[in-house]
DNA sequence: TTACAGTGATCAAACGATTGAGCTAAAGAA
DNA sequence: TTCTTTAGCTCAATCGTTTGATCACTGTAA
């Protein structure tokens, strides 16, 4: 089961051994090497450094320049949960975008962090990383972020506003709510109820914001008991759409403000035999492919998170080099419904 | 929009701060704090040091320990697809080892590293990770992994073995498969079909010979037309069961060698109109929370995906530090039977 | 002839930690 | 008294880069 290897790796070639080859000193090559505008170099030894460090096949240390100019080209994204489907767009725009401005990303399940706000302390003050982009999530706590906003880290919160001291990124969460409400008051529903996020998060909060608002354009009375708030799980879902169906006239459709309570709403439908969509419509926020497996497949409003992962990221370089704190919201792509089958024509079952 | 922030961040204490401020040199200070066993100081002075240290909240500098240890206590974790929901509990057990062992994770999506070789080998070759942990995916060529293999990089392959010069850490495949087979034939189903993965990678072929030695074992014929092999995504998945589902005879029954692939089988199903588990039982290889989420729900076996996780971690740590290659397979847990409304007892239809 | 600007390269000091070797004083041995 | 040992420190080199300061040289102007 085991076997051991004689370990041969030669040390990768340095800069003094780049200068040896070519005959030139260490800061002709640094120079030409890390194409510094101010290296005044003759087109002849440019050559020779070049082939040298082509034939070594240099590759300049990550720690020593690290060290040398006290950046390290990582940032660091904590998000509270790997599982959802919601963090994977996310982190392909961080992702992609981070590639092209020459960072790397360093992922960090909040839920490793055990001491919170003192890890993320750790890794900045290590500098292991340059910043950090925060997804909030339910269970992150307040201190958390107070302890985050008062040290000098550069911190960027995605999809959550009014804190003071960091950035933030984002979603167009009123329009996307809206435009789940429209399409469920084209299809002729007036009694729609909502399953919402938890009060107290700021996305929860422009989602219902969303919601009254579209419902007020269409005409449509809102009853207070069919707004509901639980949170942004399965489980949650679960919850909310136990408590609708038991309204002496229940809604006809819902607007489900995250993908994941959908999934519990779906399966809390079927316990009650309630047919999606023959006597219930559903209409969810985010779409992921996850959407596609349930049944019926899932009517969603996507909304843009890979745009979202690569504002944070721009966000995120222009805090760190010009100390620039932004707040922005993510206006194009707009939120954009996704047709599958769990959305149908109102038909009047008390006529 | 923007706000500019004067940015205070007073620099780090170093130890060159710390030492000055208990009175001592900078060496003292080091072995003091980094807890060498040689350090023969005495306690007043060590108490005066540590103090020292409290009182300024030094955090030794990552960049300058990577520089003169030549190790940065960072490996890497290259996976095919984040949004497999199969990467999240590999993910977890990684993290939670790693943190045990005062290390972390660099997350690199394998789609973004466009010339792959070269930028793992860029990743080792500046020295920014000791060891790089890479679970295999269909997309990943063989010259991938021959260059993984040639490169000197401490590396380790997830879930697939027959790999000269890197470790490897496995699942139970026969196992989990044949957990699956026996399930189905303690339930009466007699025509078992397999919807597998490609035949080129070798957990499809570990779980394709268990699904036939517990066939066998069960006293069960194989028709070769029961045995398809697309792959592990949804869409391949549907391939499969389109073709089952033209046999003469199909099956009553099938092994589903991926949770993903189970998905497209269950899509595929409700558009021809079979029913589960009414007409045809399904049992998925891999559980996950999304298996809560379709209809009917999933019956899955488990597999130890979480232990995978730590295992990996932990050989990859034998591998960085004394050299040792070794090929482990997870044999507890062994793979459990969730059960859920996919399966149901054989009823012959053919009557 | 002397001075001077400009080019192309080198010198050397950092960055912050680690660590083998060396130093000093006190204690013990001869 | 003198030599050796040892506990308790400090010295100084090193890891690989970056970068302001410096230097040697050539060509030009005064």
């Amino acid at each position: 089961m085991c076997e051991t290897s004689p370990i041969y790796t030669e040390p990768m070639a340095t800069l003094s051994d780049v200068a040896a080859r070519a005959g030139v000193s260490v800061s002709a090559v640094s120079r030409v090497l890390s194409k510094s505008p101010s290296s005044r170099v003759s087109d002849a030894t440019r050559r020779r450094i070049e082939d040298a460090a082509r034939e070594l096949d240099y590759r300049p240390n990550f720690a020593a320049r690290a060290l040398k100019l006290s950046r390290t080209n990582v940032i660091a994204l904590v998000v509270p949960d790997v599982t959802n489907a919601i963090f994977s767009e996310l982190m392909r725009g961080i992702d992609e975008r981070a590639q092209e401005l020459g960072y790397m990303v360093l992922l960090a399940r909040a839920e490793s962090m055990q001491h919170q706000a003192e890890s993320l302390a750790h890794l900045v003050g290590q500098s292991k990383v340059d910043g950090v982009i925060v997804q909030l999530g339910d269970s992150m706590t307040t201190a958390y972020l107070t302890a985050l906003v008062q040290s000098q880290i550069p911190a960027l919160v995605v999809n959550s506003r009014r804190l003071g001291g960091v950035g933030s990124v984002t979603l167009p969460d009123e329009a996307g709510a809206a435009a789940a409400v429209q399409h469920l008051a084209s299809l002729g529903h007036r009694r729609i109820g909502l399953v919402g996020g938890l009060a107290s998060t700021d996305s929860a909060q422009r989602r219902a914001t969303g919601f009254a608002g579209a419902m007020a354009d269409a005409g449509l009375p809102v009853p207070a008991e069919y707004l509901t708030g639980f949170g942004y799980e399965s489980a949650q879902g679960r919850a909310a759409l136990s408590q609708l169906a038991t309204l002496v006239e229940p809604p006809s459709a819902i607007v489900v403000a995250n993908i994941n309570a959908a999934f519990g709403v779906l399966l809390e439908a079927h316990a009650h035999g309630i047919r999606v969509p023959e006597d219930l419509s559903i209409v969810a926020l985010h779409d992921a492919w996850t959407a596609d497996n349930t049944w019926p497949p899932l009517t969603t409003v996507r909304m843009p998170l890979y745009e979202l992962g690569k504002a944070s990221m721009a966000a995120m370089f222009e805090r760190i080099h010009s100390g620039v704190i932004t707040d922005v919201v993510i206006t194009d792509p707009a939120p954009e419904l996704v047709l599958r089958e769990s959305t149908s024509v109102y038909r009047r079952v008390f006529n």
